[in-house]
DNA sequence: TCCCTAACCAAACAATCGTTTGTTTAACGT
DNA sequence: ACGTTAAACAAACGATTGTTTGGTTAGGGA
C-alpha cells in the first residue's frame, strides 16, 4: 500500500551532495545541475525526490540539525559539570561545523533569507538547536550581572566563525574550545565553593 | 587632457546601490537590474563605469574598507589606554556594521569566494581592515599565556555575528563592546597596578 | 558659440538558470 | 513469471542572467 522505498534509492547520494556543493559555494552559487552531475544524475530527476531547490536545502538543513544534535547531546551526556558540559558542546559543535561532511557547516554558512520562501522553516531548524546552548547556559553558575543572552551570542558567533578561518592541520576544535571558556568563562563564573578540585 | 569627471556624474549613486543590495540580499543574489534600478539607470549603463559586475564588488568592498578604517582610525585617536582604544574600535566597528548605509556591512557578509575571480582583491581588502585590530592588540598587555590569535579570531566572529541578530531598537554598539571586553578583556589582562583607578 | 566626449539610453545577445514533460528501466510484492 | 511502480533518463521549456553593441544627450573647455 504504501510505497515502498527501494534499495537502490539515492536520496542520500543526493542529499549529501546538495549539502557538499552547498556549503563549500553557498546556495545561490549551486545549481541543479553542479548538484546533479556530483551524484552522477540528470538535473530533473533530482525533482523526483524534492518538489523544488528550496525543500533541497531545507531536507540538508534538517538532516544537519538532526546530525548536530545527535553528536553535540551524545558527548555532552557523558559529563555533569555545567562548565564541563558546555565545553564538550562547543567542541563537538565546532568539530562538526569544519570538517568536509558538511551538513552542519550548512546551517552556519547559508543563512535563511537565501531562500526567503522557506526562510522561516530554516530559522525554525536553527532555534531549535540552538536551544540546547540555551539551556546548557541557564544552567550555568554565573554572576548576577552577566547577560546570558549576550554571552550566547558571543559564543555562537565567536564558534561559527571558526568556519571561515580554520585551516586543516590547525588548532583542534577541543583546544579551540577550552581557549574560547578559559578566556569568557571564568571571569563570568560566580563566585562558588571548591574552584579548584 | 585627462578626462573630467562631470558634476551629473551618479557614480556614487551607482555605488550606494550596489552596496545596499549586496548587504541586503548577498552578492549573488544582487542582479545588475536591480542594481541599475534602485539608482535609476538602464542595466547596461552600469558597465559604463566597471567592467563587470565583479569589479563592481571590489568597489564597494574598497569604499568599504576605506570609511570603516577612517571612522575607526578617528575614534581610537582620542583615547591611549589600550583597553579603551580597543572598546573603542569594537563599538564603531559594530556601529557600521548594523547601520543601513551599508558600505561596511557588505565587507562582513559577502565572503571573498562569493566571486572567485576576484577573490584575492577582497582578501587584501580585508586584511588590511583587520590590521588595525591586529595592532590594538599587540599593544594590549596580556598575560603571557593569552593566544593572541584566537583572542583576535574570537573577538572579529562574536563583533561581527552582531550584524546577524541585532534588530534595531536593540542594545547600542557602546553597550556590546562594552560587555564583550568585561567578559573577555580583565580575564586575560596581565597583572598591572591601578587596576581600579 | 561650437564641439568633444562623458554619461547615459535602447535593445538585443548568448549563456545559464530552475523546472516540466514524456519516456524508459529495473526492483519488488504477489 | 508477471505486473506494478519506484526511480531514473532524455530533452526541452520559458525566464532570467551578465554583458555587448550602436545610438543619443547634454555638460563644459575652447
Amino acid at each position: 500500500m504504501n510505497q515502498a522505498i527501494r534499495a537502490n534509492n539515492r536520496n542520500d547520494v543526493l542529499l549529501d551532495s546538495a549539502a557538499e556543493l552547498f556549503s563549500a559555494r553557498g546556495y545561490q552559487a549551486s545549481t541543479m545541475r553542479d548538484i546533479a552531475r556530483k551524484c552522477g544524475m540528470l538535473p530533473g530527476s533530482i525533482y523526483y525526490h524534492y518538489a523544488n531547490k528550496d525543500a533541497l536545502l531545507v531536507a540538508v538543513y534538517a538532516e544537519g540539525v538532526r546530525r548536530l544534535t545527535e553528536r553535540v547531546e551524545e558527548a555532552v551526556a557523558a559529563h555533569s559539570d555545567p562548565w564541563e558540559r558546555l565545553e564538550r558542546m562547543l567542541a563537538t559543535h565546532i568539530e562538526m561545523i569544519i570538517e568536509p561532511t558538511a551538513y552542519a557547516s550548512v546551517i552556519i554558512r547559508i543563512l535563511p533569507d537565501a531562500a526567503p520562501a522557506v526562510a522561516r522553516e530554516l530559522t525554525d531548524l536553527r532555534n531549535r538547536y540552538e536551544l540546547i546552548l540555551r539551556n546548557l547556559l541557564t544552567a550555568l553558575p554565573l554572576a548576577d550581572d552577566v547577560d546570558r543572552k549576550l554571552l550566547r551570542l558571543l559564543l555562537i558567533g565567536a564558534a561559527n566563525h571558526v568556519q571561515v578561518w580554520h585551516r586543516p592541520g590547525g588548532e583542534s576544535p577541543e583546544t579551540i574550545a577550552g581557549e574560547l571558556l578559559r578566556m569568557v568563562g571564568h571571569r563570568a563564573a560566580a563566585p562558588q565553593d571548591g574552584d579548584q578540585p
